[in-house]
DNA sequence: TAGATTGTTAATCGATTAACAATC
DNA sequence: TAGATTGTTAATCGATTAACAATC
């Protein structure tokens, strides 16, 4: 693996490469081209090739990638070799939603504990996971290793849960709030707000 | 308005202005530099400019953008001008999650019919919606007047759901499962599929 | 007038695509 | 060997940023 800086588009890539060779393994599908990738995936061929070989040469020339071994070195590049412990703060309906999505992410990420800041929802059961109050956050995050930090909750708290999310030492963070929240260089945020997508398509109506 | 192709990257942005001058008109505040903007948002105050100036000269020099001014502008070119009636298929918990954003909308988009292909959901309320069986989509989307679709069901449906959106006439669809899904140029996709943004997340951990 | 800030051009930077030698 | 497909370089395309004249 090449010491090079990867761009954020060539990231957001591999997860998608990494679902549909699953999908490939499991109905027993040994071999996969660039092209037949790019064809299923909407994405130019080249483009596909490009963006493994920045981490390796995972192909054979003439033949092209072996399934099971892609998906392995895929999985290594985006660190899902091993597990990764996810929290959630914000306990409404989309986080319940969220919650329900930890049998999909199979055994590499997993939400491991989810916190509310309304003391009412505190012992509330998500999914075999107890809500727990804000409080217990750094203690709980600490003992379980938490390094993803996931927000749910309405814009005018998100900044504080980053806050509170940074100071408790979260590495990454994927916020599903209305509002563009700050956060220290060394910390990831990616925005995942279903209004301003929502909104952006409008653009596209005649 | 020029006639220009306008990138995806600026329509994606133009939102997230929106909802941060709605914040400011909130606020009482009347006039905003693209510095504020850039400032407030993570971006920088030249590319806030450039993407403004694709559609017109909203600004003034030496004093910066009036507020009220373009929030009407921005809603014009998203075409959040006029109501948009959106339908949404999954009654799962990430669907029921999603029909509570009805409020968060405003009056420019609004989920307005729920359906799902389980017989036993149909008939169950949702934020004032009835979930309806898909036998009845084509039907009620015609006499809504839906434009765009959001797909909340398991990755296995998504593509036979999309197909069917199409042959309704839908003009875009949002999918939230986790599967890359086909349709005719003349339809937007956008993907937004949390698996993959929390596995791309994992790639910036140390 | 002096200071501030836009709209826009030019410069830079980065990402995508095409093309092809290498090789299975 | 002939056909297929990679990895990679070069060409293209597009997006971001800097700079500055225009002007409020």
């Amino acid at each position: 693996m090449k010491t090079q800086k990867i761009s954020e588009a060539v990231v957001r890539r591999l997860p998608i490469y990494l679902r549909f060779l699953n999908d490939l393994a499991m109905k027993n599908i040994m071999t996969v081209s660039s092209q037949d990738l790019g064809q299923k995936l909407d994405l130019n061929p080249a483009q596909i090739r490009k963006d493994l070989a920045y981490f390796g040469e995972f192909g054979k020339k003439g033949i092209g990638y072996d399934v099971a071994y892609l998906i392995e070195k895929i999985r290594q590049i985006l660190k899902l070799d091993r597990h990764i412990s996810v929290a959630l703060v914000g306990a409404g309906n989309l986080g319940r939603a969220l919650c329900n999505y930890n049998t999909y992410l199979r055994n590499d990420m997993k939400i491991v504990a989810v916190f509310d800041a309304m003391p009412s929802k505190a012992g509330e059961t998500i999914n075999n996971l107890t809500v727990q109050p804000m409080q217990e956050m750094k203690a709980t995050l600490s003992q379980l290793g938490v390094r993803i930090g996931i927000i749910t909750v309405p814009a005018m708290e998100a900044q504080n849960v980053a806050n509170q999310f940074v100071s408790c030492g979260i590495e990454a963070i994927l916020n599903f709030a209305p509002v563009v929240i700050k956060v220290p260089p060394e910390v990831r945020v990616h925005h995942a707000d279903f209004t301003t997508e929502l909104q952006s398509l409008a653009y596209y109506l005649d």
